[in-house]
DNA sequence: GTGCATATAATCGTATACAAAATGCAATAT
DNA sequence: ATATTGCATTTTGTATACGATTATATGCAC
């Protein structure tokens, strides 16, 4: 097991992204460069590094010498990245599920399992094991690129479902949707498994949309 | 009209990407950060935010202590590109096509002409037409994201389109096909046009892998 | 000659320092 | 009172300098 070493870059990126999904930096929230150096007692350099990394995960928007925030959560855009995720994740599945082992189908079991023992823990926790699961699915697309972008895209859209997660109460039906969605995957019916995989994901935008709007976003 | 201030960063970005996208830079090649800040009359910190940035263009692969390579071309990832391409440009076609205006109609028109005259100019003046003559298609999305992604992965492919134009002659059947896509656009047949832009970028896919099957890669 | 340990050089990562740009505010003019 | 100009402050952008990591070469034991 060879130590690895993380720049400090990467470390700053890991703190930022946490603190932006999980809503500690809120949406519109600026970002200078000079205080977080001396939060986490680095230079300006990796910070800088960090917020440029960030954007091109979309969770920060970088102006030249205006500054960065993090991105703000508007209605249009939960609707475009939310049905990037379906565009993207359907074709993922598509080409991963014939390949996806008896084992993958255990761990994502599994998975679901855990997210029921969590539910009422109002941490990120299920953000995270939901993401996990999601990604069990894709993992034998052999697709890099494609998984890369969805990766982003989820985890963009982490702060929403976390936010989701929160004000109602749906992760019960959101459960019983991933039951049905593992058993489609589990006997390889691809297209009944792209639409029904859609079909989540659409309504979970839905969902999200009708919060915004309920709390005056 | 304001004068725009472009910071270093943002010239070494060009430079280099036009650098990678012309060949000047070979697939492969190390870009050794010294070396480039040198040439280019900077201090390394913009080089190394220019890397970061292409490596989020996929131009770049960027390790830490390692260095920056250009990107290598493998057939697989043609197959991946070019697909991606097909599957968001579909969607920014769907989205746009009923907002199209006869300007935008005319001014597609134009470039298709312009690409005509210049056949047979083997610079990459082409390249650059044909990424202006699509964008224009899609410019009423409205879906800065989606169009952020497939900006990204257009410039990724225009490495291979320029290979295709520099070793097969194909750009014959390519005006055809603009032309044809450019009718169906101007009116308004969204399905059949998505349907040709499809088959047209995945026949442009094909077209390339073979050549890169043909010269030994 | 092969394999390993150490030394050396090349390259990258980051801190510090300085320059350039944007912002906010006050003084002035309209 | 409002708009405008100029200055001071804040923040970002970049150069330079130093430290850390990795790759390479050298020497030694076997």
């Amino acid at each position: 097991m060879a130590i690895v070493h993380k720049t400090r870059t990467q470390l700053v990126v890991e703190v930022l992204r946490n603190k932006i999904l999980s809503g500690e930096i809120a949406a519109g929230e600026s970002l200078r460069q000079a205080a977080l150096a001396e939060e986490l007692n680095v230079s300006r350099i990796p910070v800088r590094e960090a917020l440029l990394q960030l954007e091109a995960e979309g969770l920060v928007n970088f102006e030249p010498h205006k500054g960065a925030t993090a991105t703000e959560l508007s209605a249009d855009q939960v609707d475009e990245i939310f049905e990037l995720r379906a565009l993207l994740e359907c074709e993922l599945l598509k080409y991963s599920i014939n390949d996806l082992t008896d084992e993958d189908i255990a761990e994502a079991e599994a998975l679901i399992q855990q997210m029921e023992e969590a539910t009422g823990h109002l941490d990120n926790a299920q953000g995270e094991l939901n993401y996990r699961f999601h990604n069990i699915l894709y993992c034998r697309a052999n697709r890099p690129h494609t998984a890369e972008l969805a990766d982003a895209l989820i985890k963009n859209s982490l702060r929403y479902v976390r936010m989701h997660l929160l004000l109602a109460g749906g992760e019960s039906t959101a459960q019983d949707e991933h039951k049905e969605l593992l058993r489609l995957c589990a006997e390889k019916q691809s297209e009944q498994a792209q639409a029904y995989l859609r079909e989540h994901i659409i309504s979970a935008k839905d969902d999200i949309k009708q919060l915004l709007r309920d709390n005056d976003l």
